[in-house]
DNA sequence: TTAATAAGTTAGACTTGACTAACAAATATA
DNA sequence: TATATTTGTTAGTCAAGTCTAACTTATTAA
């Protein structure tokens, strides 16, 4: 049985991978706060269960099985999302947290039932895409709002980082999901975005929050 | 904040503590499965946060905030319990396992959202009380079977001991909460009872099961 | 292209919660 | 009441998962 730090670990790795399931050991320690000896240890048992590729000083690389075996846990985390908010009444903000106990629940039948109960959903609270029973992810078809050009008009669709904070952030700032922004400007040396959106007329975003915001677009010049 | 291993520990301990709110050392380590020396260091933990009362060789006592904080876990434990069944469609002999991880999750919200759907049930699926937010349980007005006397006939209202191999056992006998049972006999050597109950005649359930079956009187001599 | 810095590794220590072996106290039995 | 048995305790070990300090390799900048 896989232990729940184990699965912690994998979750992190899976989400940090790059295009390439590529990982750099400090990335990870960065994302989970703990020391870089205790990640290369961890790593190293990783490496033995098949999960993750490990060659001394080079950078970790995400299995099949690996990537399988996150996708599983990623389901439970945004299944359970899912479920407290459309079934228990929760806020997408208020669901973070809770969902990080519920995903190392050991019982098939309990995240079946939601899935069954929720009527198979393909996208979470946040707009993140749910894995099936088989780990397999319909891909996202956003684009990263920092990603766009001024004049574009966009639709929020999705997030593709959620933490407490990140959500409470938007709450304050009137943002969620299905809102139309307008792009009037992008500062070239910090990429700070100038948008405007129902109620919040040239708000000012960092790039590093419209790197987590995922859009679609809907009108104006560019992708 | 208490571990889960602490927190089992004091959920078996406020289980198997007698009416004078104590239990041995033995006992707990019998109904855990693991060693005594690992209770006995338990203990000693348990009694530095003050949730219990230990001295050499004596008998363990439970203090008034040991009894709370085990009735908020038990609380926990039986809330889910009643929420897998009658908002989850699971039957009553699946849910012991899940409801096991799911009363360790911290968050109060999550649990008082579970009540609060449930509308403030009093009782698990499994007829046992389930404590409010202040850690106050209604008392069972049931008798166990096994005090019951020939000629005697009783409705099945509750459990007082959950596990799947006695409720797949109780669902194989096909007893379940609501039963009319008639008291034919006892042994008394080893306190058999041969009973009857609808499509089963002269049934015969051994002392440590009749142990666990409380009832409510509806006709024969006796209390 | 060499020196400085960043990233990764090893060794060794600590905590939690388990264990076995050996011993002490309490209880039961002859 | 003396002995046997059961129950409880202590000491020491182990694995998991964390840490710091010291070291090595890789990368960046002078």
């Amino acid at each position: 049985m896989i232990s729940q730090s184990i699965e912690n670990y994998l979750k992190v790795i899976f989400n940090q991978a790059t295009a390439s399931d590529e990982v750099n050991t400090s990335v990870i320690a960065h994302a989970m706060e703990v020391s870089l000896p205790s990640v290369n240890s961890m790593v190293k048992k990783l490496a033995n269960l098949g999960l993750l590729e490990y060659e001394k000083y080079k950078p970790l690389k995400i299995t099949k099985k690996g990537k399988y075996e996150a996708a599983l846990i990623i389901r439970k985390h945004r299944l359970t999302e899912m479920f407290l908010v459309e079934k228990m009444g929760f806020g997408w903000e208020e669901v973070h947290e809770i969902a990080e106990q519920l995903e190392h629940v050991q019982s098939n039948d309990f995240f079946d039932r939601m899935d069954e109960i929720l009527g198979y959903p393909r996208f979470d609270p946040h707009g993140s895409p749910i894995p099936d029973k088989k780990g397999i992810i319909t891909p996202s078809v956003y684009r990263r709002l920092s990603d766009c050009a001024p004049g574009e008009t966009v639709i929020l669709k999705a997030l593709n980082y959620t933490s407490d904070d990140f959500l409470v952030y938007l709450n304050s700032k009137e943002l969620a999901l299905g809102l139309t922004l307008s792009v009037h400007q992008i500062e070239p040396f910090d990429k700070n975005m100038t948008v405007s959106y129902p109620q919040h007329q040239h708000e000012v975003l960092s790039g590093m929050v419209c790197d987590k915001l995922m859009v679609k677009k809907i009108a104006g010049i560019g992708k």
